[in-house]
DNA sequence: TAAAATGATTGCAC
DNA sequence: GTGCAATCATTTTA
């Protein structure tokens, strides 16, 4: 299409329009002392267009120069509020209709992870329960309970502080950074719209562009930040590689449940959490360590190590018997008079056995004074086991006594592990 | 100091 | 989500 046609086509446009705007004209041409007769504004809208396509057709020095000696004129002719309007409402039907439909996107799902991650570490948000609580969480693990575990916790909370602070600076000034440019952008966009057409909506359009422009650098902001809280989680969770064993008297409780319920040794979740509190330590430490305790009791069983009867003696199960391993050695409270009582007996006895799997001799309680009282037994009310949901699987772990083995207390002498 | 013990992690199956 | 099995990494023991 060459200026001709364009021109012409704007002209009747403009002329379809005239109509739509005499309305807004109204009050403007009231105040003028003689209204033009519509042939005079027609010829005086096509001196205006005339003019601005001319424009186009120079360079940019030719135009300034004309712009400049006709600035005058123009932004006093009459004409000028009502063709501002027309042509501020032709943009917002075009231009500025099709770019909206395009700009009314749903909210960022990478930037709304961020957040959640960001609020979820206790970095965004409040900070009352946020940080100090995540990192209790990750310390709960990480400490096991030892007294140490309070040093690495306000280490770990010191140091997200500072990525918190640090991120909410940054935020601060991102944000005021963001609000001085959009004033800045609208104030000279309002002063623009004395000398060329600008709507309302383009101004609202130019704040959505800075806005997302500046939402970028918040997406990077915040990327960062959760980089940060990562490395420094993943370098706080390492240090549960430098483990401490759990106390005695915490493995002594751990070993009574276990040997106690050899029959189903699955604690229920509120047997975990009274194993837990008994043992200073966390439920997840008390779902490895019977992890831990099942596998290798049943390894154990498997190479014969712990095989009633075996050559090598001091079986797991027997350990309860024979208290050697896992901690019972040496203890001097009443698995050490079981103990004695034990040996003193003569060694293995069906009984024993029975006790081993969970099912205690009342004579040999009575005779020893020793009771499984730590734990109360299945069914009682007090800590349980899970269901019988593991019994089939678990069953063939069980010791099965043959009367012609016999347990010495030489097998004493063995550690478990010792058949290696 | 090597070997054993032990708590934790990971990948897989259910 | 839970448990198993293998494995890692550290601590304890002889």
């Amino acid at each position: 299409m060459d200026d001709q046609q364009r021109l012409m086509q704007i002209q009747s446009n403009v002329a379809a329009m005239n109509n739509s705007v005499m309305g807004q004209q109204q009050g403007y041409e009231n105040m003028q002392p003689t209204a033009p007769t519509d042939p005079d504004r027609k010829q005086e809208i096509g001196d205006i267009l005339q003019q601005i396509m001319t424009i186009t057709d120079q360079s940019l020095d030719e135009a300034q120069a004309r712009w400049v000696s006709g600035k005058h004129t123009l932004n006093c002719h009459r004409m000028k509020p009502a063709l501002f309007s027309v042509l501020c409402e032709i943009k917002e039907k075009t231009v500025l209709s099709i770019r909206n439909t395009q700009e009314e996107e749903p909210p960022d799902p990478q930037l709304m992870r961020l957040d959640n991650m960001l609020i979820a570490e206790g970095v965004a948000g409040p900070e009352k329960g946020g940080g100090s609580s995540a990192a209790a969480n990750a310390t709960a693990a990480a400490s096991g309970g030892q007294p140490d575990g309070a040093i690495e916790h306000s280490d770990y909370r010191a140091k997200l502080a500072q990525i918190r602070q640090i991120y909410h600076t940054e935020l601060e000034k991102y944000e005021q950074a963001c609000n001085e440019f959009t004033t800045h952008v609208v104030n000279l966009l309002r002063e623009q719209s004395r000398t060329r057409p600008i709507a309302p909506k383009e101004i609202e359009r130019m704040v959505g562009i800075i806005r997302k422009k500046f939402s970028a650098i918040e997406m990077q902001l915040k990327q960062s930040t959760c980089e940060a809280v990562m490395i420094l989680r993943s370098r706080f969770l390492d240090a549960r590689r430098k483990r401490r064993n759990f106390s005695k008297q915490a493995t002594e409780v751990l070993n009574e449940y276990f040997y106690s319920h050899l029959s189903n040794p699955y604690p229920s979740e509120e047997a975990k959490e009274e194993l837990a509190r008994k043992c200073s330590i966390t439920v997840s430490q008390i779902s490895n360590w019977f992890g831990n305790k099942r596998i290798r009791y049943k390894k154990n069983i498997g190479t014969g190590g712990y095989g009633i009867g075996s050559s090598q003696g001091g079986m797991e199960a027997g350990m309860y018997m024979n208290l050697n391993g896992d901690n019972y050695q040496g203890g001097d409270n009443s698995v050490n008079a079981l103990r004695h009582v034990i040996s003193q007996s003569g060694g293995y006895t069906p009984d024993s056995v029975a006790s081993s799997a969970g099912m205690f001799d009342p004579h040999l309680q009575q005779m020893t004074g020793y009771r499984p009282v730590v734990i109360p037994p299945p069914g009682t009310g007090g800590l349980d086991v899970e269901e019988d949901k593991h019994e089939e699987n678990w069953a063939g772990y069980i010791p099965q006594m043959n009367q012609d083995d016999e347990y010495s207390d030489s097998n004493d002498e063995d550690s478990p592990n010792k058949t290696k």
